[in-house]
DNA sequence: TTATACTTGCTTGTTGCAAACAAGTGTGTT
DNA sequence: AACACACTTGTTTGCAACAAGCAAGTATAA
């Protein structure tokens, strides 16, 4: 309900990054009010603090590592009370799969727009060019979203069931991509599904490296374009 | 310093794995002692518990994660006090510390004598069959050490540190493999690093998959095969 | 409009547990 | 015996989880 309302919020600026600024206008917008008098309805202000702590856990998890972000200061970097955020999502787990949830419904939505009607390896290059803008773009939520993903491997919280989910749907456009190109190989398709799974890990871990290397943009700009080059000599011989 | 003999004692085992029984024999083997009177040098001692809490922590962590378990349950399921594991390791992050350096020392070497003296794509192909034989002979050491390796990403703890370097040994190697191959075209070794890299991060992608889909092992040894593929593609090629 | 009952966002108090450290006990060592 | 070292036990601190309470928003009726 109120999940819809943030991602709409997020993916409202063009620029994908959301600061307090951003917030504040967006409060004062309903009336011209002074410092103290936001009359909110009780929808707004829940919608507003899950922002603000969705903020905060991003925050959060970028400079310290999720393990090391409590309830307590994401309650309190934004702006309100150290139990807040356990009141409001339950556990720790709860508050890590909202972020991660929002973060991945962006994601898959912008890739989608960024490939558009595409196939084959031409959708391919444009969702890793976007996947690349991504990481120049917002940084912070490219790492947040992976560095959950990449913690929630043994877990067994809810987590690893979104994760589960985002991959899925993921692997699906790959495949859907290699069977709907015209240009493509019959015999290719028979290995759609096997393609798109090492298309897949390659992109994991492409991100690992980003994520191990956040200064080396080149490298990882490379391996974009190495992955790319790759699928497309892959997607081109018809032999097995 | 006990971390050698820590390998050595593991790497003994032809099986890659150490059961209890096998550091039971291993104990009573000094002496044909009844069932109380170990008599064992301090030095035994430590190598005993410490082999005995690399163990419980192994199988804590692939039962329940890193984040759940704890020195206490570490110290107790090794047979020690709750505070053993503490009081040896300082941390939490030192033992895990210990048991990803461990790992990362069996392994490393266990790739190497595969790969022997070969070169270019063979010696790759053998890794990659090496590395796949792993997750079939020792699938609880692989998934302890590269759930570690995935976790600590954003810990900024000692972790870290130690697998920047591992990852810097391997990656060494891959550029070696291809430096030395005499059937390697010069303009491709120029591309050393970049191929290396490309095939580092994929090796990541793939093990990430595994851990997520430990059922699926027939996918996981096609997505090996891929990769040798690719990489023989790769290293075959002239072309920019 | 204003009074009253109800709902809900948010805060504060409490408990249990684990990490970390300090101080102690007992076993090999010289 | 005296020492050193493996190991245990006691204590502190901080966080997650939960419960109870407060305050602000919302609905209904006069």
């Amino acid at each position: 309900m109120n999940a819809d309302t943030l991602t709409a919020l997020v993916t409202d600026v063009d620029n994908v990054s959301l600061s307090e600024t951003d917030r504040h206008s967006k409060a004062k917008s309903t009336k011209s009010n002074q410092k103290k008098e936001p009359k909110l309805t009780q929808s707004e202000r829940t919608e507003l603090s899950d922002l603000r702590m969705f903020n905060a856990t991003v925050e959060l998890i970028v400079e310290r590592g999720p393990a090391a972000t409590s309830l307590k200061d994401v309650g309190e970097l934004a702006g309100y009370s150290r139990g807040l955020a356990g009141n409001r999502f339950g556990s720790k787990d709860r508050l890590f799969s909202f972020v991660l949830r929002q973060l991945g419904d962006l994601w898959l939505q912008q890739l989608k727009s960024a490939v558009g009607q595409h196939t084959g390896a031409l959708a391919i290059e444009r969702a890793l060019d976007q996947h690349y803008q991504f990481c120049l773009d917002a940084p912070d939520y490219v790492r947040t979203f992976y560095t959950l993903w990449f913690e929630s491997i043994n877990a067994g919280s809810e987590l690893g069931d979104i994760i589960k989910g985002i991959h899925q749907r993921r692997f699906q456009d790959v495949v859907n991509w290699i069977l709907n190109d015209p240009s493509i190989d019959d015999s290719l398709k028979l290995e759609a599904d096997s393609i798109a799974a090492q298309f897949s890990a390659s992109v994991i871990g492409i991100v690992y490296f980003w994520l191990a290397n956040p200064n080396k943009l080149d490298e990882t700009e490379q391996l974009h374009d190495g992955l790319k080059r790759s699928m497309a000599m892959l997607l081109r011989s018809s032999q097995n």
